[in-house]
DNA sequence: CGTAGCTTTGATGTAGGTCAAGAAATGTGG
DNA sequence: CCACATTTCTTGACCTACATCAAAGCTACG
């Protein structure tokens, strides 16, 4: 049963989980509701703020500056877990916001602390989320820092996709997507009019359309090619590293 | 005695460790020894890296990309734990290269997840600690994508000053700093040759000097104010999170 | 079926890149 | 402690990727 929540698939993957351990797991999802667009999960600078596991829709981290610009660091969809980082700090860096209505269940600092008491390897196993999530934020500065406009959109995408297909929605064809020019502009670093020209550009050099909600790839090898995009640093496929089971 | 340890010290500040977990993490210590610059410690794309803690000089974590520009992810001053990533992941999805010649302490893949084993929480004490490095990526990523040149440069340098503080290198008039104009702009996503102009900007503007080797701070709070530096992602002051008392 | 949020496009401006070359540091061997 | 080499730093002239401003055409849904 635990194996249906993809939470658990996800870091089951990663450390292998005993019976009180997938208990636990089904545990921190207890507090399980929707939340719908327009109301922020998770406040930059507030104290005593929750993680949320998602298990249905779409979310996205960000941050605001002074100036009112705002980055979008990451892009969350089911079976994420977000807003780890504010629950182990004092006080939130970052805000989550919802991009469609969702479904996920609230894990107070309390919930995650008493887990961590009772079956100390999911901390290993939060330890490993947190890490692939870091990886993912790594490949975003570098898309931003030293990729050119179009490479980086695409990249994003490629990435999304990559992600999407782990929890079966999505295939080499595409995928739905529910973000908007906006968004994707605050999460390349780009205005969303140039972003709507590179989309253009990628769309009339055959590699991919986005459009009314959905992302199809139209030659998903050029576009790989094109993007410079190596999913390894995704690190999903394959078992769990040897050393673990020794746990 | 393991509390003149740096990196100990610092986890402190987190978790409450009780002397075996002290223990534990001295013993992480053991393989100490001196890296030279020009060589790496941690290899993209290479399998069963090892971690290391480090005591003493400067290094980076970058990524290099198809077409040869790299993007530098983060610095490493003495205190850090580096290359986490690394081991959790079967693969290295990132380089981490010394500055200066350096004193660390390598953490091989099997050391620290025995160490796991025996002392579940200083797993906790990890997870915090690579989310404090994320907090600095998020950050960061936030100043390429969305601050001007000279906002981010200084905001850069403004972030490790406050790290090098904490680990009482440095302090309010400024830092030795062995890190080359060159580092600079492989950070924060500009050409060497801008940098240097912006370098200059700042200097003319009486507000910080980059020069042979070292940082000042010619007005420290207009150079907050210019940078829009808010610490409070370092989360370092103040008592640990009252929660953890009871683990 | 109107109105608010998206998307698309054109004309023009600017931050930061590129190319080139000289001046300081810094390091090395004698 | 000095010559010489190498790595950094600095500056100038010019160029391009992306931003800004402005406005029209979609799409959706209340």
């Amino acid at each position: 049963m635990p194996h249906n929540i993809p939470f658990a698939r996800k870091i089951a993957s990663y450390v292998k989980l005993g019976t009180e351990e997938l208990e636990a797991v089904a545990e921190l999802h207890k507090r399980r509701r929707t939340y719908a667009t327009g109301v922020d999960l998770v406040h930059q600078g507030e104290i005593d703020q929750s993680a949320f596991i998602l298990a249905d829709g779409w979310a996205c981290s960000y941050k605001i500056l002074d100036d009112g610009a705002r980055q979008i660091v990451n892009f969350q969809i089911p079976g994420d877990f977000l807003g780890v980082r504010s629950v182990l700090f004092r006080t939130s860096d970052h805000n989550v916001e919802p991009i469609t209505p969702i479904e996920a269940s609230e894990v107070s600092k309390a919930d995650l602390f008493q887990t961590f008491t009772k079956t100390p390897r999911l901390a290993i196993a939060v330890l490993w989320a947190a890490s692939r999530d870091e990886a993912m934020i790594v490949e975003h500065l570098v898309g931003v820092g030293q990729r050119p406009a179009a490479e980086r959109t695409a990249h994003l995408l490629l990435e999304l996709s990559a992600r999407l297909k782990l929890v079966g929605l999505g295939d080499k064809t595409g995928f739905k997507c529910p973000i908007t020019q906006y968004h994707l502009a605050d999460a390349v670093g780009l205005t969303p009019v140039h972003v709507n020209r590179v989309l253009r550009e990628i769309r009339e050099a055959g590699m991919m359309t986005f459009q009314n909600g959905r992302v199809t790839f139209d030659d998903f090898d050029s576009l790989v090619t094109f993007a410079d995009f190596d999913r390894t640093y995704l690190d999903q496929d394959g078992p769990p590293v040897p050393v673990l089971d020794a746990l």
